[in-house]
Formats: C-alpha cells, structure tokens, sequence
DNA sequence: CTTAAAATTTAGACAAGTCTAAAAAATAAA
DNA sequence: TTTATTTTTTAGACTTGTCTAAATTTTAAG
C-alpha cells in the first residue's frame, strides 16, 4: 500500500514524463511537489526501493511499469471525482481540482467502479483531459496547443493545459470553455501574441494563454 | 486545522460521551482508537493545547464546544456520504462504513453543502442514524434498543447500534432493515435471550442481537 | 488504613516525511 | 582540461504519531 505522500510523488512524476520525457530529474520532481531536492531525493529512494520508479544516483527516475499503473490509477479517480462534482453537484471546473485532490487518494475499486458506472462512464474530465479505463489505457486525443496554430486557422476548445482557478476564470470572464470554437485572426511574430475570435468578439491573448489552450483543428 | 489522527479522536471521545456519558477515560479512548493507552495520553494532551478537549491528568476527557461541534462536523459528513453511497452508488448498507471513514476527512465545506443538497437534506443514514444538520443540530429521536421490550411489546426498526459488516449481513440473512416490524414473542429472563417475529417469521435471538437494534415502539 | 491492583502518565525510542547545511558528482565555462 | 557552477545526495535534526517499559497516581481490597 501506499501512503499519501508516495501517491502523490507518483503522479507528479507521470505528469513530468508525459510533458517533458522519460527520465525526470530530482530538481524538477522537488518544484512539482512544492518542496526541497533533498526530501525529494529521500521519497525517490524510498520509491526505488519499492520498485515503482527506476532509478540511479544523479541520473533522474522514470515510473515502472507498476509505478505507471498506480499514478494512472490515481489520475483516473482524480478525473471521475472531477466529472461529479461538475455534473451532479453543479461546481464550476475552477472549483474542483483541491476537492478532486483529495478525493483521489480515497481507496476502494469498487467505489470508483460503481462512480465511473454513475456518471455513465465519461470520456473526459471537465478540463478535456481524458479520462484513463480502469485498466489504465488513456485513449489518444489529437489535440493541438493554440500556439501552434498560424494566423487564419481555426479549432475547437478541447481542453486546457493548465487548471488553476486563476486561468480558468480568466477563461470563463471571455466566454471560452470546451467547445468554444476559436480562430486566429492574427499573430505577432516577436513575442507570440495572438488576436482571436471567439464567436463573434475578438481578444487579444498573450502567448502564456495560448500556450494552455487545446484545440481540435478543423 | 485538524490532522486525520486528531479528527478521528474527537470523533472517538464524541462517541464515548454520547454511549457512556461525560469524562471519558484514557482506557476507553485508547481502546476504541484500537492503540495503547501512552498514544491515548500524548493524543489527549495535544488536543487539550488546542482547546478541543477538557482534560485534568488521570481524570478523563471531554469536548469542550469547539470541539464537538469539530466532531459532529465529521459524522454529519460521514453519514451524509454513507446515504450518497447507498442511494446513489447502490451499495449495501453492510459495504459504505470503511469508505465513509475515509470520504469523512475530506476538507470542503462547500461540498458538503452540495452533497447534502444533492440528496435531498436526508435525515437519517442507512443504519438509521440522524444527519447533523449544518449548524451540529441533531434532532432527538425517541427509539429504543429491542433489549428494553417486554414480551408482546413491538415496533419498527429504526436504526443500528453496531454498524459493522458481519452484524449488518446478520441482519439481511434474516432480512431485518430499517423499517421492519418487530415483535417480542418470548423472552428469556436468565440470558435475556428473545424470540422474535419479522413479517410472519420466528427467530430466536441472543441479548448481543437485542441490544444492537433500535425500535421505535408503536 | 495500608497494601495490592489497575489505570494513567512519563521517558525514551522509532518510522515517515520534511528541513538546513555541507559534501559529492555532473555539467558548463574559461 | 582545469575551474566554476549547478545539481544531487548525504548527514543530522525536527515533528507527528506510534510503541515499550518504567514510574506514578488512583482505586479497590483486605
């Protein structure tokens, strides 16, 4: 069994890996957990030890495979939890992500089963971020980032990098949600910048907004 | 703010004021905790610094009204929860008790609020235990445990004492349920065993069964 | 009322998870 | 390639919650 510190080191590390590779270094675990190289370097023993991260001194940790299907485990009862607070007890998707927090380290199978059957097996969370089977397989999405689109093109909202209550709200203030359909209508070379259409009206977005934006591209 | 150790004792000494009345001793507490009297005294010593409990060395415990209103809070959220699990989630009354210990922690006051919303402001859980309301308010109900009948006397299950897996699956074998009719058909005064009548049928019952039903005598 | 038994507390230790400060290894720069 | 910088690890300490063993207090018995 795992402890609540271990569950969360482990999904911090799968999320590492999904954005940055295989292979993930100690300084990049400890700023993802908010704490020092030195606790961080301990927890990766101890995770080592247990077999569910490979890992050698200096050299950074990748997940196992066991690794891998406890931290996928604890991202598919992140994501669900998220699906009923939004759908069941009407929460906004800039408040669930502290209460999914929690609720995700909460154990029993047959709880998430019968939650999953509940909300009547949900592909995607209320971010767009897909929802992994109970056994773990996460479907590809082909999504692309708003930033790589050029000037002209268009997608629909598929999701959103980042979840803080901050960004969200951000979003919510200019009507852009999952489903909004978005196009470039122009985009400054030095710094990135982009005008946008959503539906009608026009803003203006920095690149650090583009950059947490998923589209599906028409 | 309270860690889940500290939680669970306030919950614990609640318990044992309601069953036992005031001042609950070091050995009680210790025993119910499932842990060793020192744990107990380090426990209560910390929780008496944080004001949440009285305590005078070797004199016994008990909540001040911070920290029974701290208590309550916990058992109105675990019961809540025990009726989202069995209306919603369709468990049985005998499998919510363990993953209501653990959904109880979670921190969000605003939830619960909506998780009661979302229910319908239940009053009772599935062993028949009333909901705190928002404010620790909990409604007296007049019931009373089988073991006080006398023969011929009668009522209708209202709730539990014990609400542990094994006691509960006893009671379906013989489906006895919130709800049932229960008559006394005879009674034994040497071991306050009883036969009794469910919906046409006779069972022979021990006092340990008597003494975990509540009626409410008609 | 004095002693024996039971209950409670204290003392000292340990594991988990964190920290700071210092040492060691890896990487980058000159 | 040698030095400087950054990254990572180790050493030692602290907190929480637990334990065993011993000391103390209370209660019960004679």
């Amino acid at each position: 069994m795992f402890t609540l510190a271990e569950e969360n080191y482990l999904k911090a590390i799968f999320h590492l890996e999904n954005d940055y590779g295989t292979g993930v270094s100690t300084n990049a675990i400890a700023d993802k957990m908010d704490t020092r190289a030195s606790s961080a370097t301990d927890m990766i023993q101890k995770l080592a030890d247990k077999k569910v991260i490979s890992y050698k001194k200096y050299k950074g940790a990748s997940l196992t495979k066991k690794g891998k299907s406890i931290a996928v485990n604890i991202i598919r009862k992140h994501r669900l939890w998220e699906v009923f607070l939004v759908e069941k007890l009407d929460f906004q998707w800039d408040e669930v992500h502290e209460i999914a927090e929690q609720l995700e380290h909460i154990k029993s199978d047959e709880l998430i089963q019968r939650l999953d059957l509940f909300l009547g097996h949900p592909d995607f969370d209320p971010h767009g971020d897909p929802i992994p089977d109970k056994n773990g397989y996460i479907k590809p999405t082909e999504k692309k980032l708003l930033s790589k689109l050029k000037k002209n093109q268009q997608g629909i909202c598929v999701g959103v990098k980042e979840s803080s209550a901050k960004f969200l709200q951000y979003l919510d203030t200019r009507k852009i949600g999952i489903g909004s359909s978005i196009k470039v209508i122009d985009k400054e070379d030095f710094d990135q910048s982009m005008t946008i259409q959503v539906s009608n009206k026009q803003f203006f977005i920095t690149k650090q907004i583009s950059e947490n934006l998923y589209l599906k591209t028409i």
